[in-house]
DNA sequence: CTATGGCACGGATT
DNA sequence: AATCCGTGCCATAG
């Protein structure tokens, strides 16, 4: 087995278990809210493991104020627009965000949620008042206020009728308009239904793929699973289309309504709440003024300093043999999450510096200027495996200065920068373009791919084929 | 006959 | 080992 693969700076001293890999692993995998999770586990059912009420720097050991990074990891050296700062910031707060509004900012001016300490319930109660009715703004208030920090109506609609005296289909009514408000499809009961309710949005405005909404609400079941050839056969076409509608909803739809400026569909704008769920990761100016160093914000939970606890080790001399060896596994488990979670940020820290320097212009750019990279590259780079890479990817949300939420993934997409050329070729057209012509612009500005991957291109994009355009666009004559 | 979409294969990626 | 993605070839619609 390769144990060089979790070498880094910072190295654990100890010997490497096969049970400290696992759980490097599982860690690796989750987002900072799992982690978060896994570790009040810990704590409540392993005496071994202690939370101190003292704060340190995940990098460099150095005690923190109650409040914030460590000052010194976290501050560039120079306001030099080259430099780039990555550093692992402890949060204590974050998992308060959903639903509560509460700040980050009271300390911290410049920190990037600073701009509206808007909540949830409020931002969208604003939006749906002037349609309602009195009585029908106490129901909104009420479903508002009982959403979950996926902002999943969390109430049975039966309970508010009740509290309310009034009717299932008057609530209805009133979710339904409620679920057309800004966090698109906020309120609404599951998954399904927020993303129909985004469907039907964006069907308005712009053109949806057929049958992303039949699969959605007929077959939900079946998609999530990745059931394609079954679904294809019931809603009687071919596979092919139906993994288009997939990558279409993973591309623009937001199963997850608070999770705020998910995917590209949604223009934040000042008034925006920015967080009502936690990237893993946030990119932004220093100052939030273009132009200054970028900083790369590795969120880590940590509401004071995880450590063995002394009391724990000291009653453990004093034991029996046999307990003693009971206790002794306790402990082990404890150091070992103490470590692997240090081994964590460590990585993710290089990961990020690694993306930063190859990445950087799209971060800035937008989403011409991304490069090609694999998660080989970056896995040969920094000399561990390539699944270590993979699981750090994996499931992690990126806020980028724009505010933009993006997955993690995007940064490994082949396709994304060809295809957002492709978007503006199409879009400065002066005739409706056939694949083939598409393809020979392309080739000219250095991208050579095949006709058929312009024509699959266009299908992800949602763009109708050139005949189709030449009716849409250019008003025959 | 041309433009597009379906299927299937192979190589890369996870 | 499983999945994703680009591409070639062929069918079909226009």
């Amino acid at each position: 087995m390769r144990l060089n693969q979790y070498q880094g700076q910072n190295q654990v001293q100890s010997p490497m278990t096969s049970a400290h890999i696992a759980q490097t692993m599982t860690l690796l995998y989750m987002t900072s809210t799992e982690l978060l999770q896994t570790i009040d586990v810990e704590l409540s059912k392993n005496p071994a493991l202690e939370l101190v009420n003292e704060r340190r720097c995940p990098m460099c050991g150095r005690k923190l104020p109650p409040q914030g990074p460590c000052p010194i990891c976290s501050q560039p050296k120079s306001l030099d627009p080259d430099e780039t700062i990555v550093f692992v910031s402890p949060r204590d707060d974050f998992y308060n965000y959903s639903g509560s509004g509460k700040s980050y900012s009271d300390d911290m001016p410049e920190d990037p949620y600073s701009s509206t300490p808007l909540n949830l319930p409020t931002y969208v109660l604003r939006q749906v008042a002037p349609e309602l009715e009195k009585d029908e703004r106490e129901i909104a208030a009420m479903i508002l206020t009982n959403l979950d920090d996926d902002g999943f109506l969390a109430i049975e609609v039966r309970e508010i009728c009740r509290f309310h005296h009034t009717t299932p289909s008057k609530v209805e009514a009133i979710l339904k308009k409620i679920q057309r408000c800004d966090p698109l499809g906020v309120s609404a009961r599951n998954i399904k239904e927020a993303l129909l309710a985004q469907v039907e949005f964006l069907s308005e405005s712009s053109i949806v793929p057929e049958f992303v909404r039949r699969a959605i609400s007929e077959d939900f079941e079946l998609l999530q699973k990745r059931h394609y050839s079954e679904l294809a056969k019931k809603l009687g076409t071919s596979v092919q289309k139906i993994k288009l509608v997939s990558h279409y909803i993973s591309e623009n739809l937001n199963p997850f309504p608070a999770r705020a400026n998910w995917g590209t569909f949604r223009q934040p704008n000042d008034n925006t709440p920015d967080v009502f769920h936690q990237p893993d990761i946030l990119i932004y100016y220093l100052d939030n003024k273009p132009g200054n160093p970028l900083i790369i914000e590795i969120i880590t939970p940590s509401r004071g300093t995880l450590r063995l606890n002394p009391l724990f080790k000291k009653a453990l001399k004093e034991q029996s043999e046999e307990k003693q060896e009971e206790w002794k596994k306790d402990l082990d488990k404890a150091s070992l999450l103490i470590k692997c979670i240090q081994q964590r940020n460590n990585t993710m820290r290089q990961l990020m510096e690694k993306i930063v320097e190859v990445q950087k212009s799209f971060i800035i750019h937008g989403d011409v200027h991304l490069e090609p990279l694999t998660r080989a590259e970056v896995a040969e780079n920094l000399d561990v495996h390539e699944s270590t890479i993979s699981r750090a990817v994996a499931n992690k949300t990126i806020q980028l200065p724009n505010r933009k939420i993006i997955p993690m993934s995007t940064f490994f997409d082949r396709s994304l920068s060809v295809r957002a050329i492709m978007r503006n070729i199409i879009e400065n057209e002066n005739h409706a373009m056939n694949d083939t012509e598409i393809r020979k612009i392309l080739e000219k500005q250095g991208i050579q791919v095949a006709r058929r991957t312009v024509a699959k291109y266009r299908a992800m994009e949602g763009i109708l084929p050139a005949h189709l355009r030449r009716i849409e666009k250019f008003a025959t004559a």
